[in-house]
DNA sequence: GCTCCTGGTTTAATATTGCAACTACAAAAT
DNA sequence: ATTTTGTAGTTGCAATATTAAACCAGGAGC
């Protein structure tokens, strides 16, 4: 098989993470779940792609925990699909995505939309890294790369 | 034609995005410039891809203004891809995948890699969202859209 | 019953991806 | 000077993914 590789046994958390939303369509559903969007029909109207992806795309959601199906909600005896925690996590990424474009985009002027704080209605800042002692951190520069300790095993003197 | 549908002129900047570096390949291609490989055959090494796919992506990375092609720098008459600035600015992203993996995959004893803070060399914090105020928000749903204000137009006195 | 809407599945054409083999050329070895 | 190795690709073909469009099933409306 000339299968496509699959990234989800990596090391490394990124391509990990690649493996389960690295794909356009994903990445876009989730974004309109997390806007609120449930239903099969909204997001192949939002989205515009064809119904037979739509369809392997949100099976693949729920496999990988992202998704859930609710049976109803609004009366009509069909399901939707709700982001589960682990969906709602996606947040920070797509955050992260949508200000890269901001800062970087060669034709910001064609962004139509901003997030911004519930209450007082105004941009977000861009988002922080910090040191675990508070240190604003910047670009990586500042951040390297360890090996994680390993995790520790119950009842063994030593290893 | 069937042609897969770009994203490049979308409304959503995270579509907008996605378009750029919306595939696996090419954001850990820029996972391993940012940790300063430079060289075709390092990517390659690393990676473990095909090269024509190699060859690709890093064109199209140079073409977008995410990589940069550099004469040479250890003596030999090859070239070397680094980062620009557009690129480097791709580092939280890469964040906020490696720390959602780390906060929600399946197996996380298996992610082997930590990012730290270079001088403290312990761990970073969660990436942070603020309001303009300061305030530390949480999730999703501390943030709405708006529609963006129109840019200024110069020399027009009404709109 | 007949028709429309929702939420899909199936099909066939087209596009993209992946692997392996091949090329071109510079560097190093003999 | 000639062979060998290493780098950076290209080419060809098979496998897989994406798309649009046609089809289908269940429930609601008439």
């Amino acid at each position: 098989m000339v299968k496509r590789t699959s990234l989800a046994r990596a090391e490394c958390p990124i391509a990990r993470a690649l493996d389960v939303i690295g794909d356009w369509w994903s990445l876009l559903i989730i974004r309109d779940a997390l806007l609120g969007r449930r239903r099969f029909g909204e997001f192949q109207k939002s989205l515009g792609l064809a119904k037979n992806i739509l369809t392997t795309r949100l099976r693949t959601l729920v496999d990988r925990g992202i998704l859930q199906m609710a049976p109803a909600s609004d009366g009509s005896a069909y399901q939707e699909y709700v982001p589960t925690p682990k969906g709602r996590g996606i947040f920070p990424i797509l955050v992260a995505l949508r200000q890269w474009s901001e800062e970087f985009d060669e034709h910001p002027q064609e962004i139509t939309t901003l997030l911004v704080d519930r209450d007082s209605r105004r941009p977000v800042r861009k988002l922080e890294l910090h040191a675990s002692d508070g240190r604003m951190l910047g670009g990586f520069g500042d951040t390297t790369l360890m090996a994680r300790p390993a995790a520790k095993r119950r009842r063994r003197v030593s290893n």
